[in-house]
DNA sequence: TCCGCATACTTTGCGTTCCGAGGTATTGAA
DNA sequence: TTCAATACCTCGGAACGCAAAGTATGCGGA
Protein backbone atom coordinates (compact mmCIF):
# COMPACT_ATOMS: atom_id res chain seq x y z
CA UNK A 1 0.00 0.00 0.00
CA UNK A 2 2.78 2.83 0.92
CA UNK A 3 4.73 1.78 -2.27
CA UNK A 4 1.42 2.43 -4.49
CA UNK A 5 0.83 5.80 -3.11
CA UNK A 6 4.24 6.75 -2.45
CA UNK A 7 5.29 5.72 -6.18
CA UNK A 8 2.51 7.93 -7.36
CA UNK A 9 2.75 10.73 -5.44
CA UNK A 10 6.42 10.74 -6.32
CA UNK A 11 5.76 11.58 -10.34
CA UNK A 12 4.20 14.49 -9.29
CA UNK A 13 1.78 15.64 -6.35
CA UNK A 14 -1.21 14.30 -5.94
CA UNK A 15 -4.62 14.73 -3.78
CA UNK A 16 -6.73 11.31 -2.95
CA UNK A 17 -9.23 11.49 -5.38
CA UNK A 18 -6.00 11.75 -7.98
CA UNK A 19 -3.85 8.74 -6.04
CA UNK A 20 -6.87 6.67 -6.48
CA UNK A 21 -7.29 7.41 -10.10
CA UNK A 22 -3.95 7.11 -10.79
CA UNK A 23 -3.33 4.29 -9.30
CA UNK A 24 -6.28 2.60 -11.29
CA UNK A 25 -4.92 3.88 -14.91
CA UNK A 26 -0.97 2.97 -14.38
CA UNK A 27 -2.57 -0.27 -13.25
CA UNK A 28 -5.13 -0.99 -16.15
CA UNK A 29 -7.88 -0.92 -13.93
CA UNK A 30 -6.21 -3.80 -11.77
CA UNK A 31 -5.88 -1.71 -8.36
CA UNK A 32 -8.90 0.06 -8.07
CA UNK A 33 -8.42 1.46 -4.14
CA UNK A 34 -11.08 1.93 -1.93
CA UNK A 35 -10.99 5.66 -0.34
CA UNK A 36 -11.43 4.20 2.98
CA UNK A 37 -8.45 2.96 2.24
CA UNK A 38 -6.24 5.59 0.68
CA UNK A 39 -7.81 8.62 3.20
CA UNK A 40 -6.71 7.05 6.27
CA UNK A 41 -3.37 5.65 4.87
CA UNK A 42 -2.50 9.05 3.41
CA UNK A 43 -2.55 10.49 6.96
CA UNK A 44 -0.68 7.87 8.30
CA UNK A 45 2.43 8.70 5.68
CA UNK A 46 1.93 12.78 6.67
CA UNK A 47 1.74 11.17 10.58
CA UNK A 48 5.14 9.22 9.87
CA UNK A 49 7.03 12.04 8.22
CA UNK A 50 7.00 10.49 4.56
CA UNK A 51 4.66 13.13 3.06
CA UNK A 52 3.37 16.85 3.30
CA UNK A 53 0.69 18.23 2.40
CA UNK A 54 -1.30 21.51 1.68
CA UNK A 55 -4.94 22.35 1.10
CA UNK A 56 -5.69 24.31 -2.11
CA UNK A 57 -8.90 25.21 -3.98
CA UNK A 58 -9.90 24.56 -7.28
CA UNK A 59 -13.18 24.98 -9.01
CA UNK A 60 -14.49 25.85 -5.91
CA UNK A 61 -13.70 22.56 -4.80
CA UNK A 62 -11.07 22.13 -2.00
CA UNK A 63 -7.93 19.57 -2.38
CA UNK A 64 -5.29 18.51 0.10
CA UNK A 65 -2.57 18.04 -2.44
CA UNK A 66 0.55 15.93 -1.02
CA UNK A 67 3.92 15.63 -2.02
CA UNK A 68 7.08 13.26 -0.62
CA UNK A 69 9.46 14.76 1.47
CA UNK A 70 12.93 14.02 1.89
CA UNK A 71 12.67 11.29 4.38
CA UNK A 72 9.24 9.71 2.08
CA UNK A 73 11.67 9.77 -1.18
CA UNK A 74 13.96 7.53 0.82
CA UNK A 75 11.74 5.26 1.91
CA UNK A 76 10.35 4.89 -1.52
CA UNK A 77 13.78 3.93 -2.44
CA UNK A 78 13.28 1.21 0.30
CA UNK A 79 9.73 -0.20 -0.40
CA UNK A 80 10.61 -0.32 -3.90
CA UNK A 81 14.08 -3.12 -2.92
CA UNK A 82 11.64 -4.73 -0.61
CA UNK A 83 9.26 -5.15 -2.53
CA UNK A 84 11.50 -6.62 -5.54
CA UNK A 85 12.68 -8.78 -3.10
CA UNK A 86 9.76 -10.26 -1.45
CA UNK A 87 8.42 -10.41 -5.30
CA UNK A 88 10.96 -12.28 -5.93
CA UNK A 89 10.80 -14.68 -3.21
CA UNK A 90 7.20 -15.01 -3.67
CA UNK A 91 8.21 -16.13 -7.71
CA UNK A 92 10.93 -18.85 -6.19
CA UNK A 93 8.67 -20.37 -3.63
CA UNK A 94 5.68 -20.22 -6.50
CA UNK A 95 8.03 -21.63 -9.57
CA UNK B 1 -0.06 -17.06 1.97
CA UNK B 2 -1.95 -19.30 0.77
CA UNK B 3 -0.26 -19.24 -2.82
CA UNK B 4 2.69 -20.03 -1.10
CA UNK B 5 1.26 -23.17 1.28
CA UNK B 6 -0.57 -25.06 -1.73
CA UNK B 7 2.90 -24.12 -4.13
CA UNK B 8 4.62 -25.47 -1.37
CA UNK B 9 2.60 -28.70 -0.77
CA UNK B 10 2.19 -29.25 -4.22
CA UNK B 11 5.60 -30.30 -5.21
CA UNK B 12 4.96 -33.20 -2.57
CA UNK B 13 3.05 -33.61 0.20
CA UNK B 14 4.61 -31.93 3.60
CA UNK B 15 3.53 -31.57 7.25
CA UNK B 16 3.28 -28.15 8.83
CA UNK B 17 6.36 -27.94 10.23
CA UNK B 18 8.46 -29.06 6.74
CA UNK B 19 6.43 -26.49 5.26
CA UNK B 20 7.80 -23.65 7.59
CA UNK B 21 11.30 -24.98 6.13
CA UNK B 22 10.75 -25.54 2.43
CA UNK B 23 9.46 -22.19 2.11
CA UNK B 24 12.28 -20.63 4.07
CA UNK B 25 14.49 -22.51 2.12
CA UNK B 26 12.87 -21.84 -1.75
CA UNK B 27 13.10 -18.63 -1.07
CA UNK B 28 16.55 -18.45 0.44
CA UNK B 29 15.21 -17.44 4.01
CA UNK B 30 13.39 -14.11 2.46
CA UNK B 31 9.98 -15.60 3.82
CA UNK B 32 10.20 -17.17 7.29
CA UNK B 33 6.64 -17.81 8.21
CA UNK B 34 5.68 -17.89 12.11
CA UNK B 35 3.70 -21.33 13.34
CA UNK B 36 1.32 -19.16 14.70
CA UNK B 37 0.28 -18.40 10.82
CA UNK B 38 1.31 -21.35 9.05
CA UNK B 39 -0.84 -23.63 11.25
CA UNK B 40 -4.21 -22.24 11.64
CA UNK B 41 -3.79 -21.28 7.43
CA UNK B 42 -3.36 -25.06 6.84
CA UNK B 43 -6.71 -25.54 9.07
CA UNK B 44 -8.66 -22.84 6.49
CA UNK B 45 -6.88 -24.69 3.41
CA UNK B 46 -8.46 -27.99 4.71
CA UNK B 47 -11.36 -26.68 5.87
CA UNK B 48 -12.15 -25.01 2.39
CA UNK B 49 -11.80 -28.63 0.70
CA UNK B 50 -8.22 -27.82 -0.85
CA UNK B 51 -5.91 -29.81 1.78
CA UNK B 52 -6.54 -32.79 2.99
CA UNK B 53 -4.42 -34.55 5.96
CA UNK B 54 -3.49 -37.86 7.34
CA UNK B 55 -1.22 -38.67 10.35
CA UNK B 56 1.71 -40.39 10.44
CA UNK B 57 4.47 -41.57 12.80
CA UNK B 58 8.27 -41.03 11.60
CA UNK B 59 10.95 -41.73 14.80
CA UNK B 60 8.14 -41.41 17.43
CA UNK B 61 7.23 -37.77 16.15
CA UNK B 62 3.59 -37.84 14.82
CA UNK B 63 3.12 -35.72 11.82
CA UNK B 64 -0.01 -34.58 10.34
CA UNK B 65 1.04 -34.88 6.52
CA UNK B 66 -1.03 -32.50 3.94
CA UNK B 67 -1.80 -32.92 0.10
CA UNK B 68 -3.39 -30.93 -2.57
CA UNK B 69 -6.94 -32.12 -3.24
CA UNK B 70 -7.83 -31.76 -6.84
CA UNK B 71 -10.07 -28.62 -5.72
CA UNK B 72 -6.97 -27.38 -3.95
CA UNK B 73 -4.84 -28.00 -7.60
CA UNK B 74 -7.72 -25.41 -9.18
CA UNK B 75 -7.07 -22.96 -6.62
CA UNK B 76 -3.16 -22.75 -6.69
CA UNK B 77 -3.62 -22.34 -11.07
CA UNK B 78 -5.94 -19.40 -9.96
CA UNK B 79 -3.65 -17.96 -7.45
CA UNK B 80 -1.50 -17.83 -9.35
CA UNK B 81 -2.70 -16.28 -12.10
CA UNK B 82 -3.57 -13.62 -9.61
CA UNK B 83 -0.52 -13.10 -8.10
CA UNK B 84 1.31 -12.95 -11.64
CA UNK B 85 -1.65 -10.04 -12.56
CA UNK B 86 -0.58 -8.14 -9.55
CA UNK B 87 2.68 -8.36 -9.39
CA UNK B 88 2.41 -6.63 -12.82
CA UNK B 89 0.02 -4.32 -11.65
CA UNK B 90 2.61 -3.13 -8.80
CA UNK B 91 5.31 -3.24 -10.97
CA UNK B 92 3.52 -0.81 -13.67
CA UNK B 93 2.31 1.62 -11.07
CA UNK B 94 6.36 1.45 -9.24
CA UNK B 95 8.09 1.56 -12.20
C1' DT C 1 -35.00 24.88 -12.49
C1' DC C 2 -33.73 20.71 -10.47
C1' DC C 3 -32.04 16.25 -10.49
C1' DG C 4 -28.23 13.42 -10.71
C1' DC C 5 -23.53 12.51 -11.49
C1' DA C 6 -18.68 13.37 -10.77
C1' DT C 7 -15.60 15.34 -7.71
C1' DA C 8 -13.52 15.41 -3.04
C1' DC C 9 -12.96 14.52 1.73
C1' DT C 10 -14.00 12.12 6.36
C1' DT C 11 -15.20 8.64 9.64
C1' DT C 12 -16.91 4.31 11.66
C1' DG C 13 -17.04 -0.45 12.09
C1' DC C 14 -16.23 -5.15 10.51
C1' DG C 15 -13.75 -9.12 9.07
C1' DT C 16 -9.45 -11.05 8.02
C1' DT C 17 -4.83 -11.84 8.59
C1' DC C 18 -0.43 -12.47 10.44
C1' DC C 19 2.40 -12.84 14.16
C1' DG C 20 4.43 -13.23 18.90
C1' DA C 21 4.27 -15.77 22.76
C1' DG C 22 3.24 -19.44 25.34
C1' DG C 23 2.21 -24.23 25.91
C1' DT C 24 2.76 -29.64 25.14
C1' DA C 25 5.54 -33.62 23.79
C1' DT C 26 9.30 -36.51 21.75
C1' DT C 27 13.99 -37.61 20.18
C1' DG C 28 18.89 -37.42 20.16
C1' DA C 29 23.24 -35.29 21.07
C1' DA C 30 26.43 -33.01 24.32
C1' DT D 1 20.56 -34.81 32.35
C1' DT D 2 20.03 -31.04 30.11
C1' DC D 3 19.44 -28.75 25.88
C1' DA D 4 18.39 -28.15 20.97
C1' DA D 5 15.66 -29.64 17.33
C1' DT D 6 11.44 -31.48 15.81
C1' DA D 7 6.41 -31.04 15.71
C1' DC D 8 2.07 -29.57 16.99
C1' DC D 9 -1.57 -26.28 19.05
C1' DT D 10 -3.83 -21.95 20.66
C1' DC D 11 -4.68 -17.39 22.40
C1' DG D 12 -4.54 -12.50 21.99
C1' DG D 13 -3.37 -8.38 19.92
C1' DA D 14 -2.34 -5.11 16.29
C1' DA D 15 -2.79 -3.65 11.78
C1' DC D 16 -4.94 -3.41 7.55
C1' DG D 17 -8.18 -2.93 3.77
C1' DC D 18 -12.70 -2.09 2.72
C1' DA D 19 -17.68 -1.13 2.56
C1' DA D 20 -20.76 2.08 3.87
C1' DA D 21 -22.52 6.27 5.13
C1' DG D 22 -22.16 11.02 5.55
C1' DT D 23 -20.89 16.02 3.98
C1' DA D 24 -20.28 19.34 0.32
C1' DT D 25 -19.54 21.54 -4.31
C1' DG D 26 -19.87 22.13 -9.41
C1' DC D 27 -21.84 21.01 -13.74
C1' DG D 28 -24.61 19.11 -17.49
C1' DG D 29 -28.99 17.72 -19.19
C1' DA D 30 -34.04 17.29 -18.99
Amino acid sequence: MDLLLLSAIAKEPLHGYAVVEAIREASDGALDLAEGTVYPALYRLEGAGLLASSWTTVGGRRRRVYRLTRRGRARLERERKEWQAFSSAVQAVTA
